[in-house]
RNA sequence: GGGUUCGUGGUCUAGUGGUAUGACGCCUCCCUUACAAGGAGGAGAUCGGUGGUUCAAUUCCGCCCGGACCCA
């Protein structure tokens, strides 16, 4: 055992460094792989951050806060499970390496560009691994993935032909939600809605031997005009009931339509007629699919005019809108052009307009099963609760199933064939999972539907998300044999007990994520799911690239040592957002010298190992006490993930309670129970405080008590102490009572008193209050000291006032306010009633006749002599 | 536009049907041999606004204002 002094004051930078080292090279977190028994392997399923740019603060405190749930269960419960994964195979990693190397995928074959996707990420990956690591993350850095990577492969595609043979997968040809610059389709949470300007087009339409001679409709996507293949009116609309069977004739292009009714025109905008494109918006889809509509596609793949957009094929959409405006204009079919904003619907990774596009997708079925997942949703424990309404909405909210299949380069492949005569598909065997079709054959030679040949292979990949919600299978090693079908590696680990999550991806990672694991396994993979909020700026605003408000979390880390910086993500309660604030940092930073200097205090004033006194004295075990009562509330507050309210009540023991008033009653102690109880006391702090500032704790814990590291150790649990903690309580009062005299009149608190005394339950305490007082006699008085008491006031008791007086505690409080009543016989009379002792009290206000200066606590008198 | 949620001293925050917690900052005093990045005191809040329920509302309900998130 090491019993190196401490000296100096605390070196956050030297101290942090060293020990972020030695944890990763030590495998000071390593999960024991032979354990089996679930109770006591706390499991944490960590989503693995997208492989998008550098860390920003939603990881640094999203991590944190996972870390503290880590820590303290890896403490409590005997081990846990903290793995680390890396999303990189989704379209984010690919636009991070077209911005890095800054060029298109179009440019590369596949595989050449998968090369490049993975040299970039490889060197963000490493960056932020070393960035998680600084921040003292208790991560099992043996237990990494990457979601590219081949065994995560061919568990994508296990759970792909799961779902298949379930009958939960379906491919269909129909409209998608599709990103021009992407080139894929991409599934509806992937979008979100941006400002643009544009304009309003009041564009008029020639009726074809109608009632009329012509319609106007008004649209900010005149581009569209070629692929118009019907107008619609309202059934119930007045202004527009001569239209419908009429037919139209589409300016510039000159084809013909049909005037419908249907009651999806909004009566209240514009001219009561629309035009119905395939496709402009969610609208155009329903009236396709409800009316059996044609399908006219003027726009291709990469949003370019195709041969329907006649005189405008090859034109962008962009540069076809302002052409055919003008020809329009020319062609006086322009009756008003207004500028207007609005919002539209963008791809959230590039921001680009989406358009809707017929091909060919892969879809997982969800519509049939929400209530099914609505209540694996309500399986799991909610910290905080009110987060499962976001859940509840989201499932009851659901209309499209979800599309998994994506046109890109870099993800994975979706492991089928099709037969090029029958068009039937080929899956591949499990066991040669994962499988590229591209380059590998299918594992049939002939077709077993018509017995044709050749095949053509899938091109598409997987969403992202359909292999990030396999992250709790990823980590418990979820496989397939032919001996033993679906199996876990480390089953003890699954049901994972908790599952962190920001509340923004509720909806779709964590939903995901559930369905998944639920459809595979038949149980819901979490126990508990723990919601982190959002770290907004000083001033409570949402940070964000367009307003410049990002905090970046390298100048952070360069500024505060990390303990400080945890101290702070501590701040929060559940699921809350809160600011970055400095303060909280700076009050961080005074804890961890304080926790230096009063270990420096205790290492000098006890040895490293003291005997167990056989009596303590009253101070000592009222001390140990009162500590077991903070460890079952702290304790407490960490099960429940209450952070801030678990370190504020440690940190204002420790300050006020240990350091304040014990320490200074320690350091005049001659009894044996002294030392002990310093030491005592002293390691169970540094273990409680250890999961938010892991670093000083674990210098000061290896420095004093040994090599083990204080993380692997045991969670302190109440001893059992016994004590009079009321007359603790005085005692302290009566010490504080004392200070103040000092400090009013001017003495040194080290100043000696010669004659003290005291009225009030302070028995055994008496050594403890003359020593830090440096009193000469204490004299405990049995009864009152000569006063006289006045009656100051009356303080009722409204709890049980209100109910019984109802409303006449209004005169009952202005005629207390008055002076105008009286008390006798322990009762008071006042307002024309009579109120029982037990509803008030009586506030007395006492002086002293006597020689000495005359102190009232709330449970004792003093008098300094 | 709809839903969820938050709004407490200058700043951040706890909390509750009975008059509000702590921290930072501010003011006064004290270099007491762990710590002046410390200690002892003090000032500072009509609990976002407005109606209602109640003897009593910061707390429950309605509306409004402001922020955030989710969904249109």
């Amino acid at each position: 055992m090491s019993t190196d002094d401490i000296e100096g004051s605390y070196d956050p930078e030297a101290v942090e460094s060293k020990w972020r080292g030695h944890w990763v090279n030590d495998g000071t977190y390593e999960y024991d792989e032979s354990n089996t028994d679930p109770n006591t392997a706390y499991s944490i399923d960590t989503p693995p951050p997208t492989v998008s740019g550098s860390l920003h603060m939603g990881h640094l405190y999203s991590h944190i806060a996972q870390d503290f749930a880590a820590r303290y269960h890896r403490m409590a419960d005997g081990d846990a499970f903290f793995p680390f994964g890396y999303d990189d195979n989704g379209i984010a990693s690919e636009r991070l390496t077209e911005r890095e190397l800054d060029i298109r995928h179009q440019d590369y074959e596949r595989r050449e560009f998968q090369e490049l996707c993975r040299e970039v990420c490889q060197e963000y990956e490493a960056s932020f691994t070393e960035e998680i690591q600084e921040l003292g993350i208790s991560i099992d850095w043996s237990n990494t993935y990457k979601t590219i990577e081949p065994r995560v492969q061919r568990l994508s595609q296990l759970s792909f032909l799961d779902l298949y043979e379930q009958g939960r997968e379906y491919k269909q040809r129909g409209p998608a939600i599709w990103c021009p610059d992407c080139e894929t389709a991409i599934s509806q949470v992937e979008t979100e809605d941006a400002e643009r300007d544009a304009h309003f087009n009041d564009i008029t339409f020639e009726i074809v031997d109608g009632p009329r001679d012509e319609v106007t409709i008004a649209t900010t996507r005149p581009e569209l005009i070629p692929a118009c293949v019907a107008m619609f009116v309202h059934p119930d609309d007045d202004r527009t009931d001569d239209l419908p069977g009429a037919t139209a004739r589409v300016p510039l292009f000159g084809h013909e339509v049909q005037i419908l009714e249907d009651e999806r025109v909004d009566m209240e905008k514009g001219t009561g007629v629309v035009m119905c494109c395939t496709f402009g918006d969610q609208n155009d889809i329903e009236w396709y699919q409800a009316h059996d509509l044609d399908l006219r596609v003027a726009i291709d793949e990469s949003g370019t005019m195709t041969e329907e957009a006649g005189d405008y094929a090859g034109m962008s959409t962009h540069e076809a809108r302002e052409t055919i405006v003008e020809d329009l204009d020319s062609a006086g079919h322009l009756v008003s052009r207004e500028a207007i904003v609005h919002d539209v619907q963008v791809h959230e990774r590039c921001e680009t307009d989406i358009e809707y596009r017929v091909t060919d997708q892969w879809y997982v079925e969800m519509l049939d099963k929400t209530d099914e997942y609505l209540e694996a949703g309500r399986e799991m424990d909610w910290y905080p609760e009110k987060m499962f309404t976001r859940y509840k909405h989201w499932v009851e909210g659901l209309e499209w199933d979800w599309c998994i299949s994506r046109q890109r380069d870099s993800g994975i492949p979706i492991p089928v064939w099709y037969c090029e005569s029958c068009d039937e598909t080929i899956f591949p065997e499990k066991a040669d999972l994962p499988v590229d079709p591209l380059s590998d054959e299918p594992p049939v030679v002939e077709c077993p539907d018509c017995g044709h040949d050749s095949f053509e292979p899938e091109e598409d990949v997987f969403d992202t998300w359909a292999t990030s919600s396999l992250t709790p299978l990823i980590n418990a090693g979820w496989d397939w044999s032919e001996e033993d079908g679906f199996t876990f590696e480390n089953p003890e680990l699954y049901q994972f007990d908790l599952r962190p999550q920001g509340h923004d991806i509720i909806s779709f990672w964590l939903f995901h994520t559930v369905v998944k694991c639920y459809e595979h396994t038949g149980e819901v993979p979490f126990e508990s799911v723990l919601i982190n909020g959002h770290v907004l700026d000083r001033d409570r605003r949402k940070m964000s690239k367009s307003k410049g408000n990002g905090i970046d979390p390298r100048e952070v880390m360069d500024e505060y040592p990390i303990d400080a910086i945890r101290y702070w993500a501590a701040s929060t309660s559940v699921g809350e957002d809160f600011p970055f604030n400095e303060n909280s940092m700076r009050q961080g930073e005074k804890l961890l010298q304080k926790l230096w200097n009063a270990s420096k205090l205790v290492d000098s004033l006890a040895d490293t190992e003291p005997a167990e006194p056989d009596e303590f004295a009253a101070m000592d075990e009222w001390l140990l006490a009162s500590l077991d009562d903070v460890i079952e509330t702290v304790t407490a507050y960490f099960e429940a993930h209450e952070y801030a309210k678990a370190r504020d009540e440690l940190r204002a023991f420790f300050w006020h309670t240990f350091c304040d008033d014990y320490l200074e009653i320690a350091k005049q102690s001659e009894a044996d129970s002294t030392p002990y109880t310093l030491r005592v006391a002293h390691r169970r702090f540094l273990k409680l405080f250890a999961p938010f500032v892991p670093h000083v704790t674990e210098e000061l814990h290896t420095t004093l008590y040994g090599d083990d590291s204080v993380h692997t150790l045991a969670w302190p649990e109440p001893e059992g102490y016994e004590s009079n903690r009321a007359a603790g309580e005085t005692a302290l009062e009566v010490i504080s009572a004392l200070r103040g005299y000092k400090t009013d009149n001017g003495l040194a608190l080290n100043a000696t008193l010669g004659d003290v005394a005291v009225y009030g339950d302070i028995e055994g305490f008496e050594d403890a209050i003359s020593g830090v007082m440096h009193v000469e006699t204490l004299e405990r008085l049995d009864e009152a000291p000569a006063i006289s008491t006045e009656v100051a006031g009356i303080d009722l008791d409204y709890s049980k006032v209100g109910p019984e007086f109802g409303s006449k505690v209004g005169a009952i409080d202005s005629a207390i306010e008055t002076g105008e009543y009286a008390v006798s016989n322990g009762q008071l009379h006042v307002a024309d009633e009579v109120l029982d002792s037990k509803l008030f009290e009586v506030e007395e206000e006492r002086t002293f006749a006597g020689e000495g200066e005359f102190i009232e606590t709330e449970n004792a008198v003093v008098i300094v002599r």
